[in-house]
Parts: structure tokens; C-alpha cells; sequence
DNA sequence: TATGAATGAGGGTTCATTCAT
DNA sequence: GATGAATGAACCCTCATTCAT
């Protein structure tokens, strides 16, 4: 849905899209093989035609959602400099992707545990070079002076968990649009890094109106 | 340790420390109870002679830590109405309280999918207190113009989380002391809410100086 | 491969070599069809053009190995009387046989079991047909008096025992050729009947010398 | 029953005993624990208070018969020097030990395949220990001239498995008492090493009469 | 209080086999 | 003839929990 994929067959999709639901629901420990294959509609051995093993499900999971947030960053932020641009592509990227996949976030945050270590290093080196796009952003702006002096590693902890804590109450259906969460946390960023620019423009700036994703 | 409890047997507070490092570590559905034995020096029968489930084990400890936590807010608070000094305690006392007991908030936050029904009400009934406590002073604050007018509720959200995320990162022997932090994040929640005064007192305010945890 | 076989597909005879690879490797149960299927190079599923299941592929090996080696014994000593002269084929050809065949008669020790009731009892009433003819052998032996008064079917699961345990040791590149092997193990099957006679001859005797094998 | 163990529970006498027979019926993959189980008497997850895992199950047993069978072989002959009566005492024990425990040593000789490499070794390198010790007599005994010179390794081979074949038809009820079979194997082992004395005692030889198993 | 023993439920996974394509 | 997909049965094993001692 989000980036071009090996041509999947309609069964394995409909198992990562099951597995995301009940890993989210149940915790990937809790979810069983079992529960996992009747949400798709087929017997439990018969997910091993289309995945290795239950912890590798996990593992393509939660790396392919890093992969494809990663590639909307960076897609966005090519050839920019200017540090307001590219931080406030940050949050209206960030905000989108994790509230349109909320669940697959939700997934990737709680069941890094249950990686194997290899795979654990893969995917938190993904994470770690995610969030070292948002301190590239913070240090530059320090550096040309459009960002407070702040530590640019908490500062980059703290909006990332401002961010991501939005997954954790927003409901599609509910009072805020995402587009005004999209405002009002670039704006909470913005504040947050001592911004002396960019914040009268935030409502609507041409650099984010355009399409991010496909 | 944090507040007067029934007098426990040593075994029983044992296996509640034991428990929040074992969940804490692998998780509660996939620490066993032969674990969290182990981890005790008895067998895994004789837990029973403390505990009536590993859920209840469980819920105990997620609602216990939130009691403990809410206390400590009603009693640093208790008879203050100034919004400003009602926020700095709660960054201290937040902050104070999720750095050193890390492994119990982690428990919490990655755990409430594993309690019955009826705990997950009560937990999440005392987390939602909790969060209404900041809702408070932020509303209060802007009422009294304090601070700008902002969404309460989605501002609590970004607070919290921001404030909550430390625990991810933070390292007792890392380069930054709570106190750093603290001072760090009290400023930043001010930025976030606009406040018009108390920026420059954040270093050390007199109210939140004192031992707030036992 | 060692008699005229109703002329068999490629792809059955790579099936029924790889079935005796992979059966003595891992044991029947232990060998899945997969493994069998991945050493011929088609899935298992095709394995099921050409066998009709698993247990009757085995009997068909084991049946076929067994039939192969009566028909040795019996092309070699048809129309000899003397046992002397049929101990020595005997000798002769049970080794060269199951040196060569090592595998198909390490299967067949070890895999009787898992036949069907039915086919189980083909392959021992042939099996008990092979060992009949060394009976024969010995009993023709002692009532001629060239061998000592033994008890027959004793010795013949003596000598049985003592030539087929070569198998479980015998190596081609080691230290013993296989015609080394077969001079030493016809002198101690002479020497266990107590053979008056043919023991000084054993180097080479004409009638072993032919090729036995196709 | 055969050596002094560390006081088992009985159940888990039961469960090696039931293990031997279920093993050598049904071969070790093909035997399942729940089959086992039943013929204990139990649930399948209780075997599980008294083994660590079915191979390492199969492992103990396995070792378990060849130190003890070692350990006959060494008492018997402790401090003797004589090829001829060490031979003697090595037939007797060794057929006594394989008819008595003719399903452990089926197990033993079928099953080597399922352990893991550590125990593969551990069990293979006590069964070359035996047949080390047969090599030493035929060594001593060719030394000495007492036997034919011949060569060790093909001869402790050949009586070897001329004398554990005896397993594979000896039945209790059958036509030939054990004793009966131990002299006429004696015979033939003296003959097959050429022995040139000790022939004539074989009937009733004073070294093997004493009870050699406990 | 402590535990050895037991167990029903269920875990992930492999298997031989079938069948439509 | 070949195979992708599917499946019921069964695998070994772990689990939380109970209970007699």
C-alpha cells in the first residue's frame, strides 16, 4: 500500500494485515498461530506456505514499516537544507504515517522483545537511524541558529515521544483531524526547539502541502 | 517501599520485585512462573502460597504503582492552586518517580493487554486520574492565563508522553543527571503550554526540592 | 541397475537412489519427503507421479534388494552340489553385495519395522529365504561330513551375522580391500563349520572368480 | 537391576523401562511420548517431571547399558592376564548381557542415529571403549601365540557381530538355553581366532562359573 | 510454608498426502 | 508430469495451576 513490494501473493498480504491486528490486539506472545490463521481463514499449518516462522512473521513486519517510513523521510527531505523545511516535514510525515498505521506502530514498539537478536539489531538500527534523521534536523538548526542551544539527543527524544504518543488516544472518528494534530504538534515542536522562525507560517506551509505519500 | 503497605511477608515482597524485573524483561505472557520462581529461590507451587494468579500478580503490582504515583502528586499538590507551581511538581515528581522505579512503569505501560476486564478498568481508570490531574492544572492555567490557549486535553497527551518517553532512554550512569533532566523538561512542558512566567525560576523552585519519594 | 527391471522413468530411479540416501541417513521416519524430494530436485508433491506412498516405497526397496541378491545366490550356485563350493560363492557373493550395497542393506536392517503388517512379511519370507540357503549349505555340508557336526541354523546365523557386520565398518578407501575382506571371512566361515577341506584353496578359486554383478 | 544407580523414583523406572520397549517396537522417532506416557500409566506432561527431553531420555539409556556392560566386562576381568580366559569370560558376559537386555541393546545398536553430535560421541566413544577391550585380548592373545596371527580389528569385528546377532533370534522359550548358545559361541570364537589351546575346557570352564552379574 | 507430582490446555511446527491448475 | 496451496493429524514441549503430603 505504501511502497512498490514484490508482487505478494493476496494470501500473504491478508496474513500480515491479520497479524498486525491480532499481534496489536493480543501481544505477539499471547497471539497464537492459531488465532492468527483463523482471522485469515485458513488452518494454522497452512501459513507456512507463505511465512518462515512465526518470529520471522514479526521480524518482516516491523522492519518493513520502518523501511517504508524511513524512505518517506528521506524521499521528502532530498536535497533540503533548511532546517524549519525539513523538521516540519518530519512531524507531518511522522504524524501521518503513524496515525494511518497505528497499528503496525503500536506493534513495533511493544514486540521488539520478542525479536531474535539479529533481527533486533536490524530493526533498532533502523529506529536509530530514523531518529538520527530528527537529530540531524535539531543539530543543523542549532548550528545555523534557527533552533534554541538545546541537546539535540533529548530534544530528539522528547519530540519523537510527543509525536509518537498521538497514536496512543487518536481515534479516526474523533474530535481533532489529523491535519489539525498535524498543526498543533509541528507547532508544539517548533516551541519546543526555541524556533525563532517558521512558526507564523505553520498553518499551512507550501513545502508540506504537497503529496508526501503515494 | 513507596507508601505504608499491609505489612508483607518477605517472601511476598520479593516476589513482587522479582515479578517487575521478569516482566520487565521478557514480558508478562512469556515470563513463566517457573521464572519468576527461579528468580525468588522457591519453587513455582509455593508462589501460590502468595499470590492467587499470575494475572492478579500482575494487576496487583499495575495498580499499585499507579496508587503510589497518584499519591505523591495529591500530596506535593495538595492546597496549591497556582497552575505554574502545581506544573513544576509534576514534571518533578513525574520524572522523579518514572526514572527510579523504570522497570514498573515499563511494566505498565507494555502490560495492561494481559489484565481481566474488570483490572484493566480499574487500571486504566486510575491512569486516566492521573493524566486528569495534568488536565487540570493545564485548563486551570489557561483560565488564569498562565499559559496560552491550548487544547488540555491534547496538551496533556504531549506532555506526558514527552515526559514518559524519558524513561526509554535514560541510564542511571548516562551523561545526564535526573536533575538535568528535570530542569530540562519543566522548561520544555513550559514552552509547550506558552507559559508567561516561571521560565526563569525552573532552576530550583523551593516547593519541588524536598524528597518526595520515601 | 543389477537385474532386468520393467525399464523404469529417470525420474523413478533418481527417487529410488536418493530414497536409499536419505533413508539410511536419517532413518525412515526421520527422512521426510521433503528431504527426499529436495535430493532428486522436485517437489514432494511430484514424488506421488511415481511412488505410491512412502511406506511402499520402501518396501519396494527393500523387497527389490532382497530379490537381487537371491537371484545372485542362485545364479551362482545352480547346479553346484558341493558345499564346499557353494559356502565359497556364498561367502563370496554376500560380501561383494553388501559392500557394494551398503546403504540398500543398512536400510534394510534397520527399517523393517516401519512396513505394513503385509508387505513385512514379504520381505522377511524372502529374507528367510536367503538365510534358508545358507542353511541348506551347511546342513548339505555336515551331512556329507565336509563340515563338522554343527548345529545348522546356529551357524548359519553365526556366519550371517559375521559377514553382514562387515557393513558397519567397512570402508572403500580403508585399509582392507573388499577381496582382502572376502578371503578372510571365508576362512572364518571354514573355520567355524569345521571344514575338513577347501581351506587351503581359498586364495582364488575359479568358481568366485567370475563377475558376480552386472 | 544390573548396577547400583542413584535411587530412582519409580516412576521413573517405569518410564526407562516402558521407554525400552516402546523405543525397540516402534523405533525411537516413530514412538511418540504420548505413547510412552500411556504405557506408563501417566499423562505425556508428566514424563516431563523425570526426563529433560526424549533424546536426552534416549541418551541415558543408551549410555546407561554400555557403562554397565562395561563395567561387567572390567569386573570380570580384573587382574586377569591369560587371552584364553579373558576371551572366555568376554563371550559368556557378553552374550549373558545381550540376551538378559536384548531391547536395550536392540535400541542401542537402531538408534545411535537420533542423538545429538555431544552424545553421539559420548555413547559411540564407550562402545569403541568395548570393542577396544575384545581388540586387546585378541592382541595379547596373538602376542602371546595363543592365537593364529590375525588381523585384530577384522577379528574383534567378525566376533562381535557374530556375537551380538545372537540377539536378533534368541528367544527365551526357544530350543537353545543361553547356556547352551555361550558354549557353542565360545567354540566358534576360539576357532575363528585359531586358538590352540583352551579348546577342550570350553564345556565348563572354572573362570566364567562364578556369577559375573550382580 | 513448601514442594513433588500431576495434568488439561495449548504452544509452534512438521508431516504425508490431496487436488486443482 | 509438475506444483502451489491446503490440511488433518500429530509431533515435542511449556504452561499455569492444583493437590496431597
Amino acid at each position: 500500500m505504501r511502497k512498490e513490494e514484490p508482487a505478494r501473493h493476496p494470501t500473504e498480504v491478508a496474513i500480515r494485515e491479520a497479524a498486525i491486528r491480532v499481534f496489536a490486539k493480543h501481544g505477539f506472545k499471547a497471539a497464537s498461530l492459531r488465532m492468527l490463521a483463523k482471522e485469515v481463514g485458513i488452518q494454522a499449518p497452512s501459513l507456512y506456505n507463505y511465512i518462515k516462522s512465526k518470529e520471522r512473521l514479526l521480524f518482516d513486519l516491523l522492519r518493513d514499516v520502518l523501511v517504508a517510513l524511513l524512505a518517506e523521510i528521506d524521499a521528502a527531505n532530498r536535497g533540503l537544507t533548511d532546517p524549519v523545511a525539513r523538521l516540519r516535514n518530519f512531524v507531518q510525515i511522522h504524524l501521518d504515517f503513524h496515525l494511518d498505521s497505528r497499528l503496525e506502530v503500536f506493534v513495533g514498539n511493544m514486540e521488539l522483545r520478542n525479536l531474535t537478536k539479529p533481527h533486533y539489531k536490524v530493526v533498532t538500527g533502523l529506529r536509530d537511524g530514523y531518529s538520527g534523521r530528527l537529530t540531524a534536523i535539531v543539530e543543523d538548526g542549532v548550528r545555523t541558529g534557527v533552533f534554541e542551544a538545546v541537546d539535540a539527543r533529548v530534544l530528539t527524544f522528547a519530540v519523537l515521544a510527543m509525536l509518537t504518543g498521538v497514536c496512543n488516544w487518536y481515534r479516526p472518528d474523533g474530535r481533532m483531524s489529523k491535519q489539525d494534530l498535524v498543526r498543533i504538534h509541528t507547532d508544539l515542536a517548533f516551541k519546543m526547539l526555541g524556533a525563532r522562525a517558521g512558526l507564523e507560517a505553520t498553518a499551512e506551509a507550501p513545502g508540506a502541502a504537497r503529496p508526501l505519500m503515494v
